[in-house]
DNA sequence: AGCACA
C-alpha cells in the first residue's frame, strides 16, 4: 500500500528488502526452522510460513536491511546452500519491505482455532479424536466441525488466547497420529488458523458438534449415533451413520433435475424440509432434508437404484448425509427451505397454475391422489390405505417399485395406522402446492403423491 | 523453484 514504487520486480533487479522470500522449504516447515536458518544473520522479527499453493515458500523479517543483505550475500558465495531438514531454500529478497498480516503485525489473534484437516473425509476424523488431540493443550470449550469448500474444518474453542496459540504453534502443519485415524487415511495434516470468533454458539451435542462446558445441552437425536466413535462395518470401515438427510448422487442425468422434481420425488415419502442441488466432481448431487431418520430410511430404501424418469434416466444413487440440517438460500434454482412459509409462497407464486399443473393431471400424478379433506388440512397417509397397485402402475418398469415400502407397512414399530412412517404431514397448504416440474422431461412416471 | 487472500 505505502510502496510508492508500484512495478513488479524482476528477478536480478531486486532491491534489498529486510524481508526474504524463502522458496523450496519442506512443507512442514515451522517459524522455528525460519528463525533458526535466519539467526546467524541477526534477529528476525517477523515470519510467515507456508506461503503460496504449495505452502512451501515462506518470509522471514529481520529487525535490520543489513542483517538481510548478509544473510543473501553468505548464501550467494556460500558452496553451501541454505537447508530446511536438508532441502534446499532459495532465498531472495522480498519484494516487500515488511511482512503483513502475520502474528507480530496484525494477525488476528483468538481463543478460537480455525482447523482445516487437509485430505480426509469428515467421516474419517470423528469430533471425539479432534477433541483428544486438542485436549492436549488445555481445555477444549467446544468443538463445532463442518465442511466447506476448503475440506472438513473445526473450530476448537480454548479458554483463551494463549492457550490456542500454544496448540496452533504445536500442531499446525502436524498430522494427527495415525492410530487415530481409519486405515485407509493416508495422511492428515492439520492447518491452523485463527478464528474470529470468541464464542462458538453450539446448539447440540452431536456428531458434528460439542460444547464440553454444557452436559445439558440436548443430544442432537438424529445425531445420537455420531456421538460415539464412528461405527464400524465388518470390513472395518467407517459405517455412515443414519440421517435425516439424504445425498443423492444422480447417474445417467439426460433430463434437467431440478429442486423442484426432487421435491416430488421425495414428497412421496414425507415432508421434505430442505433441497440443495450442488456438482461435485463432474457429478450431480443433492441433498435432501427430512425431518426425521425414518422418513429418511423409507425414501432412500424406497428409491435407491432407481430411476426418477423411464428408461434409466437420472439414476438415483441415495446415501446418508452427515448433515442434518441444511443451511440453504430458501429460495433458488439450486436450493429450497419449504420450512419458510415465505418461500413456500414465493415458490407456489411462481406456478400459479400450480392447480391445473402436471400435478393435479390424473395421468401425470398417477393415480395415488386422495380425496380431498373436507377441513382443506393436507391429508396423512395412510398406510394401510394406500393403494400399492395404483401406486406401482405410477412406477413402470424400475422406477419406484414400492415393494420395499410394504415391510414399512406391516412394521410393529408403527405407532398408529395414521400416523405412520410414510404420511406425508404438509400441513401447511402452500408446502403443498409445488411448482410443477420443469418441462420437457418426460413425466409419466411421476411417482405417487400423497396429499 | 519465483512473492503473502484484502
Amino acid at each position: 500500500m505505502s510502496s510508492s514504487s508500484g512495478q513488479p520486480q524482476f528477478r536480478y533487479t531486486q532491491t534489498p528488502s529486510k524481508v526474504l522470500h524463502l522458496r523450496n522449504l519442506p512443507w512442514e516447515c515451522t517459524e522455528e526452522e525460519l528463525i533458526e536458518l535466519g539467526k546467524p544473520f541477526g534477529k528476525i522479527v517477523n515470519t510467515k510460513c507456508n506461503v503460496g499453493a504449495n505452502r512451501n515458500q515462506a518470509f522471514v523479517e529481520f529487525v535490520d536491511l543489513n542483517q538481510a543483505i548478509s544473510m543473501i550475500s553468505y548464501y550467494a558465495s556460500s558452496s553451501e546452500p541454505a537447508q530446511v531438514r536438508g532441502k534446499t531454500v532459495y532465498i531472495q529478497y522480498s519484494n516487500r519491505q515488511e511482512i503483513v498480516n502475520n502474528k507480530t503485525s496484525g494477525e488476528v489473534v483468538g481463543n478460537v482455532l480455525l482447523v482445516t484437516i487437509e485430505g480426509v473425509e469428515a467421516g474419517d476424523v470423528s469430533i471425539d479424536v479432534i477433541h483428544l488431540v486438542f485436549s492436549a493443550f488445555g481445555f477444549v470449550h467446544k468443538i463445532a466441525t463442518f465442511e466447506k469448500t476448503a475440506g472438513f474444518q473445526a473450530l476448537i474453542q480454548y479458554t483463551d488466547v494463549a492457550t490456542a496459540a500454544e496448540a496452533r504453534n504445536a500442531l499446525d502443519g502436524r498430522s494427527i497420529p495415525r492410530y487415530l485415524l481409519p486405515e485407509h487415511v493416508e495422511t492428515c495434516h492439520l492447518r491452523i488458523t485463527f478464528s474470529a470468533h470468541t464464542d462458538l454458539n453450539i446448539k447440540f451435542q452431536s456428531h458434528r458438534s460439542r460444547d464440553y462446558t454444557n452436559p445439558y445441552l440436548p443430544v442432537n437425536p438424529s445425531a445420537i449415533e455420531g456421538t460415539i466413535q464412528p461405527v464400524l462395518g465388518p470390513d472395518g470401515k467407517v459405517k455412515e451413520p443414519e440421517s435425516n438427510v439424504l445425498l443423492a448422487s444422480i447417474e445417467n442425468m439426460q433430463y434437467a433435475v431440478t429442486v423442484d422434481v426432487l421435491h416430488t420425488v421425495f414428497a412421496a415419502f414425507g415432508t421434505v424440509q430442505k433441497i440443495a442441488i450442488f456438482e461435485k466432481n463432474g457429478g450431480t448431487q443433492a441433498l435432501i432434508q427430512y425431518p426425521d431418520v425414518t422418513t429418511a430410511t423409507v425414501a432412500k430404501e424406497a428409491l435407491e437404484g432407481h430411476c426418477i424418469y423411464d428408461g434409466g434416466y437420472c439414476k438415483l444413487h441415495l446415501s446418508y448425509s452427515r448433515h442434518t440440517d441444511l443451511n440453504v438460500k430458501a429460495y433458488s434454482d439450486k436450493s429450497r427451505d419449504y420450512t419458510i412459509p415465505d418461500a413456500g409462497i414465493l415458490a407456489t407464486s411462481h406456478a400459479p397454475n400450480a392447480s391445473s399443473s402436471l400435478l393435479s393431471n390424473p395421468l401425470a400424478a398417477g393415480v395415488a391422489m386422495q380425496q380431498p379433506i373436507p377441513n382443506g388440512q393436507m391429508p396423512t397417509w395412510d398406510p394401510s390405505k394406500a393403494n400399492y397397485a395404483s401406486a406401482s402402475r405410477t412406477f413402470p418398469s424400475q422406477s419406484f417399485i414400492p415393494t420395499t415400502v410394504a415391510p414399512y407397512q406391516t412394521s410393529g414399530a408403527l405407532p398408529t395406522s395414521s400416523a405412520g412412517y410414510l404420511q406425508a404431514p404438509q400441513q401447511t397448504p402452500q408446502y403443498g402446492m409445488h411448482p410443477r416440474p420443469s418441462g420437457g422431461a418426460p413425466f409419466a412416471d411421476q411417482p405417487p403423491r400423497y396429499f
